[in-house]
DNA sequence: TCTGGGGTCCTAGGACCC
DNA sequence: TCTGGGGTCCTAGGACCC
């Protein structure tokens, strides 16, 4: 029998915002941006919640509903410093830490009674030390599984701690809406609801085999969750550290519609430097590049190539995605671009011994532009493309968009 | 309501190989 | 070659999460 716990802060993003600037504190604040921006909330107050705002609202939509909350751009490195403080609280307490994503972690407690006490005890010794080291709140939900624990978590908001005793986890879900279940969202639940099902604990009497035909693979993992079982789909049972990635991208949606094939071009070009100094950053390279395209009616579409070597090289993706763009781009105005890559390897494998000379002094050339981008900031280093598009100025171009057999170093400003 | 940006996982069809 | 069946890789799209 394990005991987990799920730690999830209370409105991460407003909290860490407060610290900055306590006049914040009992005020409708929404975090994301301008009100009148092109984008969605990602973090609302309890305040602002009261006027019906919640994440993923479109700004303007948050500003009709409450025209008088406190609209603030998000500030990431923040976000991320205080994760990794919640982080090292939880590793204080207890080796097993899992961060699920920036506010979320789950700990596997399951033998600590010793030096924690009982799981309830634990729970609000761990609640206290968050709010003593981080000045932070969060909400905790106790039991023998993943699953459990986040729902319970959920459950305990805001600054609670909820244990669901063992052998009580299916009695505990039965009356919730489906909806509470992760990885049941709105399409899964009207799916559900066309079949009459709306609690957790319809879904639970069903049988494994008739969900399993109706929704596939996902069906029978669905059954197990609805008894409270970790087995399946998003859910991996064991607590243990995130593996490295399996995909990084970039993209940007523009604050007007644009056709102009200047600014797309170096947009690109842009997008594919922040994805490959990713890729430098986690040792990774990268066999398959994808484009993404979204026009003014929000049609989108992807385009995807894999090389045949992997590759880290700016100039290699963005030959890529350029040529993807211009195979498959209408000319209608673009409002998003994005650039995708995966299918890593540790290695470039299969390469030339020319290619790999050039690709070498690249690489090299290119960590000597991360460092600098590291000390001066993100503008200070660019390729010939991505600085046009920053100076709205013409300036010589690689044709090909390839290395070419004399590295030549990336232009600095 | 006029819809971000970063991810993960799943499905399904077609190519290609044995 | 009219034909089969499995495995793997590639590509496109979509649901979902924070």
């Amino acid at each position: 029998m394990r005991t987990i716990f799920h730690v999830d802060m209370d409105a991460f993003f407003v909290s860490v915002e407060e610290l900055f600037d306590p006049s914040l504190k009992g005020k409708p604040v929404v975090v994301g941006g301008r009100p009148d921006a092109r984008g969605v909330v990602s973090a609302a107050s309890y305040a602002a919640r009261k006027f019906g705002v919640h994440s993923a609202m479109p700004l303007r939509t948050a500003y009709k509903l409450c025209p008088q909350a406190i609209f603030l751009d998000g500030h990431p490195h923040r976000y991320r410093e205080c994760s990794e403080k919640v982080h090292e609280t939880l590793l204080s307490f207890t080796p097993t830490v899992e961060m699920a994503s920036i506010d979320e972690a789950y700990l596997d407690m399951t033998g600590t009674e010793r030096l924690h006490g009982p799981p309830f005890l634990a729970a609000h010794k761990l609640h206290e030390r968050i709010r003593e080291r981080t000045n932070l709140n969060c909400s905790i939900g106790v039991s023998t599984a993943k699953l459990v624990s986040k729902v319970s978590s959920d459950q305990a908001k805001p600054n609670g701690v909820l244990w669901v005793l063992p052998g009580n986890e299916a009695r505990f879900l039965a009356p919730l809406e489906v909806r509470r279940i992760p990885g049941v969202g709105k399409v899964t639940e009207e799916n559900l609801r066309k079949l009459g099902i709306r609690k957790v604990g319809d879904l639970a009497r069903l049988d494994d085999g008739f969900l399993e035909e109706r929704f596939g693979k996902w069906g029978l993992a669905l059954a197990g969750k609805s008894r409270g079982q970790d087995a399946g789909g998003w859910f991996d049972s064991a607590v243990g550290g995130r593996a490295v990635p399996k995909s990084i991208s970039h993209e940007h949606t523009f604050g007007n519609d644009t056709a102009d094939a200047g600014t797309l071009h170096s947009t690109l070009s842009r997008l594919s430097e922040m994805v490959c100094r990713r890729l430098r950053e986690h040792g990774l390279w990268a066999r398959t590049v994808q484009l993404k395209l979204r026009y003014s009616d929000f049609s989108t579409f992807t385009r995807a190539h894999t090389l045949d070597h992997a590759s880290r090289i700016d100039t290699e993706v963005l030959a890529e995605a350029r040529n993807l763009f211009d195979r498959n781009w209408t000319g209608k105005p673009v409002r998003l671009l994005g650039v995708h890559v995966g299918n890593f390897t540790e290695a470039e494998g299969q390469m030339s011994l020319l290619d790999q000379g050039s690709s070498d002094r690249w690489s090299k050339a290119l960590d000597a532009a991360d460092r600098l981008r590291d000390k001066y900031g993100e503008s200070a280093v660019g390729l010939a493309g991505g600085l046009r598009g920053r100076f709205q100025e013409r300036v010589h171009e690689n044709p090909a968009g390839l290395p070419g057999k004399r590295p030549r170093k990336p232009a600095t400003s």
